[in-house]
RNA sequence: CGGGAAGUAGCUCAGCCUGGUAGAGCACCGUCUUCGGGAGGCGGGGGCCGGAGGUUCGAAUCCUCUCUUCCCGACCA
């Protein structure tokens, strides 16, 4: 196996972090903008996310879902009605204080001091606030809620240190927020919205995730519960790939969003919040990627199909593009995953053998290459992006007949798709330790010397308040971060690692990005 | 925001210490030879050396400031 020769310069196993940023530029997904944290999306990476939002808005459509668009700009008095939500937000916000620009006599363009704000916009970090307007402006009655509302937009935060696609001070995102009539419709809807996150990170992303309740320490600023899918990275770290927020009746109560009920009372609403962004890219990379690149998987894939001709730039090219057009309008008219298959045929001038491999790079799932040879024989050479490498230490070929594998396509990407999800998950499955008891053996676990640790499952008693910053020092000292309390968790046999006392529920304990 | 490193051709970097106005490999363009494979020969295009000031006869090189990126930390829905 050493004798192959990798598509990229830096393997995962030498610098994790050096080979995320190699696989970002080598598929040509992103690149550095020139501006502090803010990336270009180039039109590989955005074409993932145009698939994610496709297949994602499906599914908050089948919800119930009505997507609108808030102001990028947010008054500052709204902002600052809910008082923890300020607390969280307020370090990290883009301000907007002036609307023209004047010349200072040595050729500079400064802000005119006679163009002032009034009240100072922040650029939205996210849009409960000015949601919360609307929605007190939109709800009168019973008969107005639930309402139920999605945006899909960009956000600013003024991070302090940014990583493509995982933390950007601009992001785009969706962000859907709700409007209940009582508490335990809206924890139902908050509930329900995780899972369509689960079944999207799942099925869509091939990212098997853990659903659970964030720790009242990890909770999104005004929120009373917040609820996260956690996935493992191939370094062992988690990541956050989405949450939901059952804000309970604090932007309610900070916008005035009541409503009349049937015997005519006024009654405040219970909100929700959840969002996913472009962090879920990040996701895929650090879940799928390999030493060859980036392994897109079949439903996210721009291209599904990428047909490359061993063109000569001869008269014989021709027949040659004909052979492989005529396999390309095949493979357009099939379906998988219920959509119309996505076949690109390859024209560009170069040598198929050099584009190989930016496709490899980019991970396209299916690679097919066509040649005179391929051609007298009526058949084709066919690459699997998950199954790179034959045992030889070579490209892993195959040969079908042309219409043959048009035919067989549909169910290979299905495959595909499942491949990558299972081998993702039984590494995740590996890599959580179920044992430890004990803060020793936590901090054993994650000693210096062990390289991808992953994730422990452990016993707690759930403290609140102090008692809990005690824990999150605890477990800060060794860079640890509590993830999530997994839902249809096993019931409880122990003590709680970090009290002593007998444990409530479970936990997951990971570092994570 | 603190500590460290770095910004020279599209990319990876050399040159900087010991100032004399730029180099390599890959990529790119042309051409020839190749042609079931990430090819080779020859020829060629491309850089106000991140930006602004300063020192100097002269700055990629020395000094100051600034912007951006990477790593570690703090912070982080």
């Amino acid at each position: 196996m050493s004798n192959i020769r990798h598509a990229l310069t830096v393997k995962r196993s030498d610098d994790f972090a050096q080979w995320y940023q190699e696989v970002i530029s080598a598929a040509d997904m992103a690149e550095e903008s020139g501006v502090r944290g803010c990336m270009v999306i180039k039109p590989w990476g955005y074409g993932i996310w145009e698939r994610i939002q496709r297949l994602l808005d499906q599914r908050i459509k089948d919800t119930g879902h009505d997507n609108c668009y808030f102001p990028i700009f947010i008054p500052l008095s709204n902002f600052e009605r809910e008082a923890e939500h300020v607390d969280g937000f307020a370090k990290e916000m883009a301000v907007v204080t002036h609307h023209r620009l004047i010349a200072d006599g040595s050729g500079k363009l400064i802000p005119d001091p006679e163009a002032k704000l009034e009240e100072p916009l922040v650029v939205r970090p996210t849009s409960e606030t000015i949601i919360g307007d609307a929605m007190a402006r939109w709800i009168q009655s019973w008969r107005d809620l639930p309402l139920l509302t999605n945006q899909w937009a960009n956000v600013v935060r003024w991070e302090m240190r940014t990583r493509m696609f995982l933390r950007t001070s601009e992001f785009l995102w969706q962000e859907g927020h709700t409007a209940h009539a009582d508490e335990a419709e809206a924890k139902e809807h908050t509930l329900r919205m995780l899972e369509v996150y689960r079944a999207c990170a799942e099925e869509d992303l091939a990212l098997p995730v853990i659903a659970g309740e964030k720790p009242e320490n990890e909770r999104f600023p005004g929120a009373v519960e917040t609820w996260s899918i956690e996935a493992m990275m191939q370094d062992g770290k988690a990541l956050q790939a989405g949450t939901s927020h059952y804000l309970g009746t604090n932007f309610s109560e900070a916008a005035g969003i009541r409503y009349q009920d049937k015997e005519g009372g006024q009654q405040l609403c219970h909100t929700t919040s959840w969002g996913v962004s472009t962090r879920m890219i990040g996701g895929v990379i650090m879940t799928h990627g390999d030493d060859d690149g980036l392994r897109v998987p079949p439903t996210i894939a721009p291209w599904q199909v990428v047909i490359l001709p061993m063109l000569r730039d001869k008269p014989e090219d021709e027949a040659l593009l004909a052979y492989c057009e005529e396999l390309r309008a095949a493979l357009a008219q099939k379906t998988a995953f219920g959509e119309r298959l996505r076949v690109l045929l390859d024209k560009k001038p170069g040598k198929a053998a050099a584009k190989r491999w930016d496709w490899v790079r980019k991970g396209a799932p299916v690679i097919i290459e066509v040649g005179g040879r391929d051609m007298e024989g009526g058949v084709v050479s066919m690459l699997r992006r998950d199954a790179l490498w034959a045992d030889s230490g070579k490209p892993d070929f195959h040969s079908p007949e042309k219409m043959a594998a048009a035919e067989q396509i549909p169910s290979l990407l299905e495959e595909i798709q499942a491949s990558l999800f299972n081998e993702a998950q039984e590494r995740r499955d590996r890599n959580i330790e179920r044992g430890i008891t004990t803060m020793e053996q936590l901090s054993e676990f994650y000693a210096e010397d062990k390289a991808q640790p992953g994730w422990a499952e452990v016993q707690w008693s759930k403290p609140t308040g102090d008692d809990l910053e005690a824990v999150v020092e605890q477990l800060k000292a060794l860079k640890l971060t509590i993830r999530n309390v997994p839902m249809n968790g096993e019931p409880v046999d122990g003590t709680c690692i970090f009290t002593g006392q007998p444990a409530i529920e479970r936990i997951y304990v990971a570092k994570a990005y």
